[in-house]
DNA sequence: TCAATGTTATGACAAATATCATTTATTTTT
DNA sequence: AAAAATAAATGATATTTGTCATAACATTGA
């Protein structure tokens, strides 16, 4: 099994902050999972006790409204870790993270990490930093899906993935979305989103090749999700 | 100016963790501030160079969307720190509090705050458990705002007012908001969350006693929130 | 006390969005 | 390759929600 030492992840995340020995320890305690397309890496309400550490692949965490629909929050992708939410705040576990393709990751288990909260202080404030950053995100969120009109939120939202996932080399936004996910994402009818992603084809905006989305108009995105 | 070691707050949050020491240094250090109704303790976009504790007074947070309308993402009252987030992610102030009624509050010094996290380990993840706990809550609003109409969303807010803030010795949730603020709250226009009020009035389900909302039937209200 | 201002309320209508039905396209399985 | 299953697209229509106009009521301050 590979080493935490040596992994390329550690420098873009949290654990960047870990010194030799921590990394050692961490290496020998950690487990690699390997994720299959479709598959739950973490289940909303179950508790878990460790975290994960995406070397490869993206996923999405959801959350099941009490009227059975599908909410995406977030998109998340190599160097992500998730699950220190839930092992910090002592509840379980608050949204499921599905595989939306294969999926490399590590685990590291809960002990460690909350020793090494305890014992290295800028790893202590990098993790603060990492969820204060998600509360500052998800707060925005709220504005704009409690605000924003569904036109507005998908521009939003197309713009936000390719800030995330990039573009492959013909352009598109580099993840392969159903219109339901993207419909949960913002929050409408699954025939909403098709209608407007239609639209915006259209219009010239955007272009669909094969099962991606490439963005042709930033701009005119840009200033649909400001509300022009 | 009152000693930090003797105020009843700092038993109810993250600052019950810190010894004598620590508290008498936060007690030289801090400032005792009185914010008036309407007046704002924090500004969003601005940089903040402390934490404040509420001693006493309520208050909301909120954000400006892009389109100009107020959005209120949480409210706070005696015992809620504020400000924590910018601090550790040292990122500038994400929402806007505002003062509903008159408060007093106590600022305390960044430079305090990050040794503190540094020296006092059960500290630093009293302050995650509090934001990881915030973010647990920011993702449960976002699908609420994305995938409940504003009925729900209504009936949602009026239960965690009565939650947050208790209820008056006539039964009344024990805050004053406007109708505007209310509506700013679940996402509506002001003229749609007046005609849901006045139509659970008409229902049975509230009162509406002076400026104060009494909710009569809990249960109704909470099968209303889950889309019954 | 009475303007002046702001808040709450209500109606009429328009716009946005959801739902249902159906068709077409795409992917998966046999 | 055909059949079956799934996903995408589109039209028709219903429902929800927003906007604008106006009125009633309440609060504030001169």
């Amino acid at each position: 099994m590979s080493k935490c030492g040596q992994c390329i992840i550690k420098r873009f995340n949290a654990l960047k902050s870990l010194n030799q020995e921590e990394l050692i320890k961490f290496s020998e305690h950690k487990t690699s999972l390997f994720i299959k397309k479709g598959e739950n890496l973490m289940t909303e309400g179950s508790s878990i006790n460790g975290l994960y550490c995406i070397r490869d692949g993206k996923g999405k965490l959801t959350k099941l409204s009490t009227n059975g629909k599908e909410q995406i929050i977030k998109f998340v992708k190599g160097g992500d870790i998730l699950g220190q939410r839930s092992i910090l705040s002592d509840e379980p576990v608050g949204l499921n993270a599905t595989a939306l393709e294969d999926m490399h990751v590590c685990f590291i288990p809960k002990g460690d990490i909350l020793d090494t909260i305890r014992d290295n202080s800028q790893f202590s404030l990098n993790i603060m930093k990492v969820i204060s950053h998600q509360l500052n995100q998800a707060n925005t969120l709220i504005s704009q899906m409690a605000q924003k009109p569904v036109k507005e939120r998908l521009a939003e939202t197309l713009l936000n993935l390719e800030d995330i996932f990039g573009v492959d080399n013909e352009g598109c936004i580099d993840v392969v979305l159903t219109r339901e996910e993207i419909a949960n994402t913002i929050g409408t009818a699954t025939e909403s989103a098709i209608r407007l992603l239609s639209n915006l084809k259209k219009d010239g905006i955007i272009d669909l090749i094969n099962k991606k989305i490439k963005i042709s108009d930033k701009n005119a995105l840009k200033n649909m999700s400001e509300g022009y």
